[in-house]
This record gives C-alpha cells, sequence and structure tokens, in this order.
DNA sequence: TTGAAAGCGCTAACAC
DNA sequence: GTGTTAGCGCTTTCAA
C-alpha cells in the first residue's frame, strides 16, 4: 500500500495546525475545540495514520507490552489451558492497545524472561503457572516490574489470580463422602505445581470437615508417565478403592482407558471422578463427575488487574474465580 | 535493584567520553580504539546498563519484535506442534535481541493480525501455519511486511518453510505397496490446511508411480470428530482395507483405541501407519509405522529465513526439512 | 579515532 | 482552545 508512512507533524501541516492539537484530538487529553478534533479524526481516518509506537513510547516511557510467560517443559496436556487463557489475555491487552510478548522459561534457566526484562520491553508480565517455589516469581520480585500470577504463591505481596481449588476439591469430594463412597483413592502426578498441592490440600479438608481419616495408602502422587499412572490405578483397585478421584484431565482419561482395556465397569465396578475438566472427558460415555473453571476468564482477569498495577491502582492479592462441580454418572449408585 | 535507569549518556559522562564513541563501542559499527570500546564494554557491564529499546528503535526505524501468528480456534491436537515450531523461533529471535509478539487469528477475523500490522509493532512476522486460500497470507501480500510462512501455499512470493509432505507421504505408501499390502485406507480429517492436501496428494502418487489405482472408496476425509473417525474405521475395515494409512498422530490414536476396543489385532488383523509422529505413538505397543519431522527445525529455519528478509537479503521461496520414515511392527507381514 | 549536532516521531509543560 | 518548545535516549552523518 502507501509505503512513506505519514507522520503527526504530516497531518498537522495538512490541516494547518499544530501537532500538539493533533496529538489531544487522537489521545483525548486536553482541551480541544469539537469542530477541530472532529477534523483531526476525519483526516486521520481517512489516510490512515497511525502514531509511531515507538516515539510514543519513547515520549512516554511506556512500550505497551506485556509478557506472557508460559514453562517451555510443560507437558502437552498443559497447552490447552495456557492457550485458553492467552485468549482472554489477548483480548484485554488489545484493547487497550497492548501487544503480548511471549517468553518461554525452563526449569533452571529464566535467561529467556531475564533478557525481556533486562531489555525494558515490557510494562508488566502474566506468569502463566505458579510452581512452589518458584525462580520465576523471586526473580521478578526483586525486578520492581509490576506482575501478575495465574495461579497461587506464597510468596508475600505477589498479585494472584487463580480458583480456588482447595475449596472446589474439597465440596467434590465432599459430595462424595456424603453420599456414602467409603474408599476414595486420589491420584495425582507430583510435579512441582502449586495447583496439585491445593487439590491435594481440598481433598483432605473435606475429609477433616466430616471426622473422617484418609486411607495414606489409597493416596498415590506418581510420576506423570502414562505407566506411573496405570500403576497407581491397578494398586488402586487391588486396595479396594470404590472411587478413583483424578487431579486432572490426563490422568482420568488415562484411568478410563485402563477401565475399558480391563474391562472394569464406570459406576458399576468402581466410580470415577476428577478434579480438573476438559472436553475429552465431557464427551466421555459414561459422563465423568468433575469440576469446571473457566482459564479464559482467568487471562481476562490476570490482565485487568496486571493494568491497574502498571497505572499504580489498588488490587487485591488475590483474586478468586468461581468453579461449577458437575455431578454425573460416573459417581452415580446404583 | 537500581531503579533510576541510567542512559547512554550518563555512560559518557562517567568515562569522559561523547555518547557517539560509547554508541560505536557497544554497536561494533565504526571506527574505535581498542582501548576505548574495552574501557566502554567494561563499565556497561558493571553497571549493568541497557540501551533503551524504543530510542534505539525510533533511531533505525526497527522495533526488535516479530510477529508470531497462530489460530486461536485450532484444536488442542495441534497445539505441540505450534509450542515446538516457536521454541526454535524464539531461540533464533533471541540470538538477533529480537522479541516474538503473539498474535492470534481466527477463521474469518484476522484483527488482532491487522491491528497489530498496522501499528507497526513488527519487522517482520511468521505465520505458524496455512491454509487453502488463506486469508492472512492474502493481506499480508498487501501490507510490504516481510513475512515467513510455516507450510506451503500456491501464493506467489511468499517465502516457505516446510518439510517435503509429498514427498514423505509418497515414499511411505510406496513402501507399503511394495511390500504387496493391497487395500490401503486412507484416513484424514477434511479441514482446510495445505498439509492435509499434500498428505492426499503424497499416497496418490505412490500409486501412480508403480501404476496402481487408489480405491476411492478407501479414501475417507472426514469431520475432525472423534466420532467420524470412528466412523471411516469401521467403514474401511468392512470395505476389507488391509492397512489403515492415516494422515496424523491423532487419528492413529483414536483408530488404535476404537481397535483395542474391538479386540482388532495390529497387524495380525489389520496394519497401520500414520503420516506424522507424536510421543504417544513412540510409545506404542505395538510400534507404530510413521513419519517423523522436526517442529523445532521448521520454526529455527522461518526465523533465520524472515530475519535475511528483513536485512534485505536473498532467500528461496521455498525451504525444504527433511523427514524420516520410521517403519515398525504396526505395518509388519507375519 | 573521536565529537558535535541533527534528527527519529511523539508527548507534555508552559505560554498565549 | 491552540501553539511553542523542550525533551524522551538513541543513531548517524559530517567535521575535526
Amino acid at each position: 500500500m502507501d509505503n512513506n508512512t505519514i507522520t503527526i507533524q504530516d497531518v498537522a501541516d495538512a490541516l494547518g495546525i499544530s501537532k500538539t492539537t493533533v496529538s489531544r484530538a487522537i489521545s483525548g487529553k486536553g482541551r480541544i475545540g469539537e469542530a477541530t478534533r472532529k477534523k483531526v479524526l476525519d483526516y486521520i481516518e481517512e489516510h490512515n495514520y497511525r502514531p509511531s509506537p515507538l516515539a510514543k513510547g519513547l515520549a512516554q516511557s511506556r512500550i505497551y507490552n506485556i509478557g506472557w510467560v508460559i514453562p517451555g517443559d510443560s507437558g502437552s496436556r498443559a497447552l490447552p489451558f495456557f492457550q485458553r487463557c492467552m485468549s482472554g489475555v489477548l483480548d484485554v491487552a488489545a484493547a487497550a492497545d497492548y501487544d503480548l510478548l511471549i517468553s518461554m522459561t525452563y526449569e533452571g534457566n529464566i535467561s529467556h524472561l531475564k533478557r525481556v526484562v533486562d531489555n525494558r520491553k515490557l510494562d508488566g508480565l502474566i506468569l502463566a503457572r505458579t510452581m512452589t517455589d518458584d525462580e520465576c516469581i523471586r526473580y521478578l520480585s526483586g525486578t520492581g516490574l509490576p506482575f501478575v500470577v495465574i495461579g497461587s504463591t506464597d510468596e508475600k505481596g505477589v498479585i494472584q489470580v487463580d480458583n480456588d481449588h482447595v475449596k472446589a476439591c474439597a465440596e467434590l469430594t465432599s459430595i462424595l463422602l456424603m453420599k456414602g463412597v467409603g474408599k476414595l483413592a486420589l491420584i495425582g502426578c507430583g510435579d512441582g505445581m502449586v495447583v496439585t498441592k491445593s487439590r491435594e490440600e481440598g481433598f483432605r479438608k473435606a475429609f477433616e470437615l466430616q471426622n473422617k481419616k484418609v486411607d495414606e495408602d489409597l493416596v498415590f502422587i506418581t510420576g506423570s508417565e502414562i505407566l506411573d499412572i496405570e500403576v497407581a490405578v491397578e494398586d488402586a483397585l487391588i486396595k479396594g478403592a470404590e472411587c478413583m478421584v483424578c487431579m486432572d484431565d490426563f490422568i482420568c482419561t488415562t484411568a478410563l482407558a485402563k477401565f475399558k482395556r480391563d474391562g472394569v465397569k464406570v459406576p458399576e465396578d468402581v466410580m470415577i471422578a476428577s478434579f480438573y475438566n476438559s472436553p475429552l472427558l465431557e464427551n466421555n460415555q459414561p459422563a465423568i463427575t468433575t469440576l469446571r473453571y473457566d482459564p479464559r476468564g482467568l487471562g481476562i482477569m490476570a490482565c485487568q488487574n496486571l493494568f491497574k498495577c502498571i497505572d499504580g491502582e489498588c488490587v487485591p492479592e488475590k483474586s478468586m474465580l468461581g468453579y461449577e462441580v458437575l455431578l454425573k454418572e460416573s459417581t452415580q449408585i446404583l
């Protein structure tokens, strides 16, 4: 198209006014005559003028980028979650004329993140998940750069956006206990993620509330390979578990696949429930009892809060988003 | 840490030299005394000075961002591919002190992409996949912005980085034909992706080369739901297919799951092969015959080529990366 | 080999 | 309500 980009000065000259006025018309800051403003806006629209983000940024000491930090070594299973969060972040950011700059971290190597922060390419950033003893959080706390995490952390003063996993998992577990399902097996992966801890905590809390004791023989915190999970499922079955409580959708589908193979019927032979939803679970036959969250909502809230931080506004240290308990056939008592 | 950021002028003053000299020391452009250069570099290192990307960009008319454009509505199955490509892009970009700005497009809605391009936040961009009749490609061709696509397109003058899917699929298919496997069923999804077309083309080419005719009754281009695939697999079996040739890993795992459920044995009852690899396939029992590509390599090459474009260098319109044919038990004749 | 000065395109006091 | 002016922090001629 038009290659020679037009500047604010060109607009001003063409309209016989000063560039300050043009700037005011665009930004909406300061007083300006209605007629002038319209004239400018029309001209800009017609000639498709766009202010240089570089010049604007330099003048305002803002770069209009926020960082989106994801783990490069997360398993494929976590990708849909990040994707959906990101879509929320992206929409909020775009509405504020901000863009998303991506950064990948690896276990024990956050050099990509450091580079982008050191280079001052960001006005703030969002951490897509939290780990227990999180290297990124520790690093970022020392930088003074505004940031928000999706997930929870014990670190003080960190703005967090999360679902109330403890409460949600406690609620689902309580329902199972109240139904009279006695032997609940908990199956999760021993990744270092905070959410894993929270889910276990919720599970245990439900027992406490009903003055029951968790059967520690039925708590399996395993490796994250399919085989690890299958071994745990097998073991739980042998130990007489009446219901498999799976920490996430992947564990649940793995267990379901194994059941199918082994001819174990749900819920007749054993019940099953999951602490995290996914399309795969939704379409399962029989339908699976599970918790539903809204990852996109997390992204939206995280980004909104980040903008408040950047603008120096106050934001609650911890924002909790809702959840739904979906009770389905997989835990029906026949 | 140190909040009050230090500028090039501060460095110059501290060293009793001009900022021009400091600039030269950093950029390596222009003549400069070895002693001076070292002095500057040492000072910068010690005081952790980083040039403002904004100011640098404004002066050079470069923004040091490249766009990474992915479809927001792609199924979860495609995510690992994008993720691995991106990791390659990211590394090459970082090495050139570039960052990755993300942009999501949706079928029939590329407003996010347009915004970021219009706003001149990019020096160039990479399209993570190509569709037949691709809206993004059409739009970008009109902008003059350098861009590279991962995948292939018929559009002229577009820099492409891809695997030779036609050749790879033809090779795998040929091997099956030469083994004497007569009735090959092809199962793929009718998404609009170019790669799907290429795979089918490769399949057909293998038949041509051996003067055989494709059995059109055994070519299934279905919807992308699990059920669609299962119906096709069932149908193929009824029609006497001896080998299921699956367009990708998801189709293949879906077929395998169905076989397991139905008690169909691989390769005894039916053989199976896939045109795309994945960890799931690699660990399958029995091992699956498939093609192996290197997504990360695609990202690396795409980014390297993009930089050449940006710098005005010549790059081949089409770069092809290699592949491997992995022959495993799933197609063994017993 | 080094420095002075003029931009890059915008914003924000401060005047009028 | 509008214009003047001085930066924002770099790079890049052009002289010295």
